[in-house]
DNA sequence: AGAAGTATTCAACGGATGTTGAGGTCGAGT
DNA sequence: ACTCGACCTCAACATCCGTTGAATACTTCT
């Protein structure tokens, strides 16, 4: 198995094909990406797909599964790093919410064009029916779910329920985050870059932190029951 | 072998075809679904969608187009009411975020099975880097321009960046609700239903506007100067 | 009833798709 | 020198794709 490097081809095969899928898959999905051209831009012949993975299913799925790994024991190690520094109490939402989405947004800006096409990959599955509950849940359950344990913790009187509906609101920001569409370029005239994960980072950890907040605030309703507030914005931090 | 019309044939067949293909994109996405898939649902030859709307394509934007028009005149009228309501002053963030929110929810929920389909098709399209910035800007921006614009009014201190972020989190969030994949019914071990739109609503009024609240707040540290003022960097406008 | 126009079907086209099997190249192990 | 197995190419397959033009059914108007 060694690896020898003919300067002309940088990497063997099948890395190539997996980092040409990456960046098609992410761009027009599934569907919308031929093997032919998957292995035209990776400058190998098509049949090597089926060799390497079996299959453009089976494709897919490797090219998510890729980094996916990488990626979750890295949020693991941060978030357990952000509850120890916080014993004997709990740490702050906004740095557990920093360890969910910071290594992503990270990655995303600094990593390099396959780690951006690899968050746009996952923004499409994410909003998949098809293959959203499949894939999101097999490479990722176990990660949220010790988030949101760790929330739960943080948060001990706020109903579980609320909770896990403020992570699919803060799922749902990163994941059209992710996608990069331009759209808020555009609709700002400038004024937001979809591009500048660095804004989002700073502006999405106090929006989710304070919308997990509220939704606390809404479910228990202050300990003096005087006539009820309604929908007025007074929440108190 | 001849299919005669068994029973009735209830609607014009463009009309067929319009239903099945807002149906069979919204599951699988543009490139997911053949027009043979699709004139096999709706009960017609293929070649009746070249009659009717010319190619593939022109039938994806007329599936986007039909109900996007009435969605947003309602939304436009609603957002109005809520601004006339307040005068002389300014609606809340929570009413003016409701009355973005409330009837896509509204219809989605309860306006049976081809509204569910299209606002999954709308949520597929709002995060794909091909059709979002073609299709939601042409069609939506208005309503958007003035939604935004409104929220401005209503917080005129916020720095108009920040709304911009702001309403991106919610699009993003109401999108990833839209999609309906059912995840968060796994995570939450069936505490959270995705189809339960009306939980939703509930919720994701007041965390936006928290969320909003929390951003102008970030934006503009209160005038009292305490103990934040060592956040260095801070965006003056 | 007949003409006109619209709506729908039928059959077929060239091309693209995912997959397959047989073969080729090349370095490592014996 | 020879084999072996890993990596890759080539050519072909059956099927499906979107689109097209001509033929047929149904409606409407006169």
């Amino acid at each position: 198995m060694r690896k020898k490097n003919p300067g002309r081809r940088p990497r063997p095969g099948n890395e190539r094909i997996l980092d040409a899928a990456e960046q098609l898959f992410a761009q027009r999905g599934f569907y919308g990406v031929s093997l032919r051209d998957i292995t035209q831009a990776a400058g190998v012949d098509v049949a090597l797909v089926a060799y390497h993975f079996g299959g453009k299913r089976e494709l897919f799925t490797a090219v998510f599964e890729r980094r996916a790994e990488v990626l979750n024991r890295e949020r693991l190690e941060l978030l357990e790093e952000v509850r120890r520094a916080a014993l004997p109490g709990t740490p702050a939402i906004e740095a557990i919410v920093n360890a969910f989405s910071q290594p992503l947004l990270e990655r995303s800006a600094r990593g390099g064009p396959g780690w951006k096409s690899y968050f746009a990959l996952v923004a499409n599955v994410n909003n998949s029916p098809e293959f959203g509950p499949l894939m999101m849940t097999r490479h990722f359950d176990p990660l949220v779910d010790r988030f949101i344990a760790v929330l739960r913790e943080a948060l001990p009187e706020c109903p579980p329920r609320e909770i896990y509906w403020g992570y699919q609101f803060l799922t749902g920001a990163l994941t059209l985050t992710f996608a990069e569409t331009g759209r808020i370029d555009k609709l700002s005239g400038g004024l937001c870059r979809s591009s500048d994960l660095d804004s989002v980072h700073q502006r999405l950890v106090p929006y989710v932190a304070a919308g997990f907040r509220a939704l606390c605030a809404r479910a228990a309703p202050p300990p003096r029951p005087g006539k009820r507030a309604e929908r007025r914005g007074a929440q108190r931090r």
